[in-house]
DNA sequence: TACAGTAGCTGAAACGGTTCAGCAACCGTA
DNA sequence: TACGGTTGCTGAACCGTTTCAGCTACTGTA
């Protein structure tokens, strides 16, 4: 089975006019005749041509027309973070103006697969996702030599960067616990390198325990800190009962996101215990969840969609400026929403 | 500036061998003997080669390692929808194993400009989710002539299909307010075709539509649907607040997605309408805030995931086996899941 | 020493377009 | 009639790879 495909040239060749004037007929219908355009098209009409083939034309112009994303997880995990259809929904909104497609790249079990895919995506630029330190596949992508915008982490790129200021964000939250007068407070907290003893390490999980010692001054005991992993409601719940448990249990939880706060607030309505009058709990995010929640989160609230459509209109641009840039940095603000979730230790 | 693009011919001279050869150094390296392969290594070392270009590769093979997503709506506003997340998950599972990439095609608000995007993309298929009728950009996907899998809708496509039995479905949702003894029954519905008088039908609105008739029987009014735009609590907040302002308001409520679910039950805790002894309401998706809304929401369980799964798995099956294939079509089971938000009618 | 077999390299032909210099034909004007 | 100016078409170069037929040089065996 299986006839040849259509080439540009057969169309040509059917409507009786060189391969170039039928380029034209497609690409720049202001350069050709009318009667060539029509007999061009019709011609393609006749053979089933699907129109000029975008690897080639890509080649020759130079254009891929599709910034690439890299995230830091598989990416059937990401979706199940409620962090990512906000970041997301700022990406597109910036590559609908332009318009531009976007690629996203998938993890692959094997390291050097997922790099793989890095080098041969077809896209004019790269956006670096929330990705740990050292990860090859960023390595990857700065060797392509295209523009790369990296959000979150890691933190050292020498790349643009756009992202909060992490440190400040979770001592904020950290200070509103203390002011409270809360005097033992746990952190659950994501992992710090991805697998155990490795290089990758997370800067924001790095950055946010540093702001939380910092705003809990005194009251800082690194043997309140649990780790959770992954970024879900359950080893929060687990880690949460374990502390409520103790001899002298935590007055206060800082959580590093609003999904391991709900996991939290299970814990302690199994436990037994009321939120807030006898456990504050403060999440991170400001997820679309939190305001819902029983009691109503306090949290920290940032700015996804703007990171992302920020991140996509800076890469968008240096793509259209041709590439090189001195490497910008912009950091959004953060804000703590107080609610329900948090009172004075009762 | 800009000095000239290094090409693997560069790095065959630089190295002192044939870019045959310097070709097979990077994609076949058991083909070359351990000198050639170093020397051409680091020959692009030296040079800052950034690797094979992925476009020029993708047109000698006729690979493009990607698969391309077209939405029904605009892409930042999917985002919104808590549909997309486990849709996209389950597409992530299929595209991991392969891997390949995942192309999502924003839409535009050209009409062309949307279509340009399709026929531009280099990718290897499409996945068509949930797009109306008469769309150009599924003309312009088929008219690529590769393997095309529709999720949802259009319902008539001439492709392999993955989605539910929406119209049952949905009696299913109208059937169990019925048998609770339910007269008055509202509907919340989407609308029907994209732009007023349009002929871009919503299938699934109809489907929809239909199965609650079915299931209501003699209880069906046509006066008690509301149309909300867009699939958002706001709409579907103000809309029940007319119904229950009604002299014969209705005693339950059944709307096409939790999201509108949601909105009704806000509009009823306003007016002071008790969910579920004065007002019963029914969703649709069963997404994860429905289990705990205040009251948990009884809904229709639909397998978001699975369908993103499958779609990209026969997709990526169809194009390894070379595209022809009959259509196939998969509905997927759904499931009503009785929560707190309906009671007999009080 | 002759010869078959193998490993490894070269060179050129695709892949399917876009772009552009150059040319032919035609127009209007003096 | 001569001539500058348009308009529209052709043909070929080029984009940067991969692949493969064919060649060379070497190895091992009789």
């Amino acid at each position: 089975m299986a006839e040849r495909r259509v080439r540009l040239r057969d169309v040509a060749e059917r409507a009786g006019v060189s391969v170039g004037s039928a380029s034209q007929a497609f690409g720049r219908p202001e350069l050709v005749s009318d009667d060539v355009r029509e007999r061009v098209l019709a011609a393609a009409h006749e053979l089933g041509y699907p129109g000029p083939d975008p690897a080639a034309r890509r080649l020759r112009t130079g254009r891929a027309g599709a910034i690439g994303l890299i995230f830091s997880e598989r990416l059937a995990y990401q979706f199940t973070d409620p962090a990512s259809p906000p970041f997301l929904r700022g990406v597109s909104l910036a590559i609908q103006q332009a318009p531009t497609g976007l690629l996203l790249i998938p993890d692959s079990r094997q390291r050097d697969e997922a790099t793989r895919l890095v080098r041969e995506a077809v896209v004019d630029g790269f956006i670096v996702y929330s990705v740990p330190q050292n990860d090859p596949r960023v390595e990857a992508a700065l060797a392509r030599r295209l523009p790369v915008v990296t959000v979150d982490q890691p933190r050292g790129a020498e790349t643009p960067f756009v992202g909060i200021d992490d440190r400040a964000a979770a001592r904020s939250a950290a200070e509103h616990l203390r002011g409270l007068g809360h005097e033992r407070v746990a952190v659950l907290s994501f992992v710090t390198t991805l697998e155990p003893g490795s290089t990758l390490q997370l800067d924001i999980t790095v950055e946010r325990l540093a702001g939380y010692e910092d705003g809990l001054g005194d009251a800082w005991d690194p043997a309140l800190v649990r780790t959770c992993r992954p970024n879900a409601p359950e080893p929060a719940r687990a880690a949460t009962l374990e502390l409520l448990r103790e001899p002298s249990p935590p007055t206060a939880i800082l959580a590093m996101s609003d999904i391991l706060a709900f996991g939290a607030l299970e814990a302690a309505g199994e436990h037994g215990v009321p939120v807030p009058s006898k456990l504050s709990v403060v999440g991170f995010d400001d997820t679309p969840g939190a305001a819902h929640a029983t009691p109503p989160l306090t949290t920290v609230a940032q700015p996804h969609e703007e990171k992302g459509r920020l991140a996509a209109e800076q890469l968008i641009d240096a793509i259209e400026r041709g590439g090189t840039r001195e490497p910008s940095r912009t950091l959004l603000p953060t804000e703590l929403v107080v609610r329900g979730s948090t009172a004075p230790p009762g």
